[in-house]
RNA sequence: GGAGGGGUGUCCGAGUGGUUAAAGGAGGCAGACUGUAAAUCUGUUGGCUACGCCUACGGUGGUUCGAAUCCACCUCCCUCCA
């Protein structure tokens, strides 16, 4: 039990409340955890899984895991001020990313054990005069201490009505549920408190409330997120995985191994004091970045990432998986070429590009934007030290 | 319902009639260097059929040789009063 304890409690972020955990594990018998997810971005990414780790370790004590797609909820957002209103997603879209995330999340979580739900089974049941009720259990001025709310109510940003209720119907969810455990990222906590709050309205004994510290992105600054472009999917090719996590900085790199890595922590330990006492930090960085493949690929796809890697910027070699594409044209300048190829935006950036000397014809530095290609030619193009593409002008 | 303030490029944010594709910052991209797609430095950052043209400052219409800047109406947001 105490060794349950200690397991549970490694790498988490803040426990409501203690006593109450060990009373609940004392049970001996299975608990009902909670985790909610959104239903619009079933792309996974390494954020994600920081959650996903712990609950797999829940299942591995035992417990049932109750993964919760916020499907009615999704119609708000959660609020963060950037969309006001989302449109609500159809039928279809749910139950296709419902199944997207659940190949996703059994690469890390035990099918067995895992229940999948959506809250609008009963939210979209529920009267309007229930849901009067259910908004009428909790107060204007305590919703304003959420600190999303209290910031932007204090910059005079907008808060719409309906944004109130998303706390609300997730803190429902765990009535529904009868959750005995949430978890979430320490941005939710406001929200899994308000599951207590309401489960106790509704004569439950209140979940216990876990937050899990939330992964930055690449940027090192923002959460990892999708819609900010700086994070590392689960479901990503081996390669760009291995790029994306060397070019995590080297402060960055040990904030990714304590929230991602196996690894204990007297191991991460021993790896900080190597660095310190000279070890280049990059082999630490790549020896992460092995792990991290190997868990969501295999050992085989780690070691050809690496040595890829090591063939394209240490020794400035062309790779070998270049896609090939053809064009039809007679003649075609070359920023134009550029364009269609996928290799930049515009024609206007593919000058840019041209003029800064980024761009390379079968290795050959060309910066002359006059420069046109005829029907027949096939070579290599290379844009900057990542996009490459094999070119056939037909 | 009344009074006032505001809506600018990917984001934040200057700009109150012309030299404004629009200061500055963030972010992005590129180059150099390197220990790596770290760090640092430098450059660049609307589009196109490119020495020119087109589109752009919430929307529509107007004034003017000329508008992000002035006027009218519309729309959205904020604050205070009721």
């Amino acid at each position: 039990m105490k060794e349950h304890l200690i397991q549970i409690k490694h790498g988490i972020h803040e426990v409501l409340t203690e006593t109450e955990l060990q009373t609940k594990l004392a049970l001996n018998k299975p608990l009902r955890i909670k985790a909610g997810f959104d239903p619009t971005a079933p792309d996974l990414h390494l954020g994600h899984t920081v959650l996903l780790n712990k609950l797999r370790q829940f299942q591995q004590l035992g417990h049932t895991i109750l993964f919760l797609i916020g499907d009615f909820t999704g119609m708000i957002g959660d609020p963060t001020g950037k969309n006001i209103t989302r449109k609500p997603l159809t039928r279809e879209q749910v139950l296709q990313n419902a199944k997207t995330y659940q190949e996703q999340i059994y690469k890390i979580l035990d099918p067995e054990v895992t229940q999948v739900c959506f809250n609008s089974e009963w939210m979209e049941k529920m009267a309007v005069s229930d849901l009067i009720k259910l908004a009428a259990k909790h107060t204007v001025a305590r919703m304003l201490e959420r600190d999303d709310f209290d910031k932007r109510y204090k910059n005079g940003q907008p808060i719409a009505i309906h944004e109130f209720l998303y706390p609300l119907i997730q803190g429902y969810d765990s009535v529904e549920l009868k959750a005995d455990i949430e978890l979430g990222g320490t941005d939710q906590k406001f929200n899994l408190l308000v599951g207590r709050e309401l489960q106790k309205h509704y004569g439950q004994t209140p979940q216990v409330v876990l937050t899990m510290p939330i992964l930055e992105g690449l940027d090192g600054v923002q959460k990892m997120s999708k819609s900010l472009d700086n994070y590392i999917g689960i479901d990503e090719p081996a390669n760009d995985m291995f790029g994306k996590l060397m070019s995590v900085s080297d402060d960055l790199m040990w904030r990714y191994i304590e929230l991602l890595s196996f690894k204990t922590v007297t191991e991460i330990e021993k790896l900080k004091q190597s660095v310190e006492d000279g070890k280049n930090p990059r082999d630490v960085k790549v020896e992460f970045a092995q792990e991290i493949i190997e868990r969501f690929h295999n050992k085989t796809a780690a070691v050809q990432a690496y040595e890829d890697f090591i063939a394209r910027f240490k020794r400035k070699e062309i790779p070998t998986d270049i896609p090939l594409v053809e064009l039809v044209a007679v003649e075609l300048p070359i920023a134009n070429l550029l364009k269609n190829a996928g290799l930049t935006s515009s024609t206007s950036d593919a000058n840019r590009m041209l003029k800064q000397g980024a761009v390379k014809i079968d290795g050959e530095k060309v910066s002359d934007r006059s420069l046109k290609i005829t029907k027949g030619s096939e070579c290599v193009y290379q844009v900057g030290k990542r996009k490459f593409a094999r070119v056939r002008l037909i």
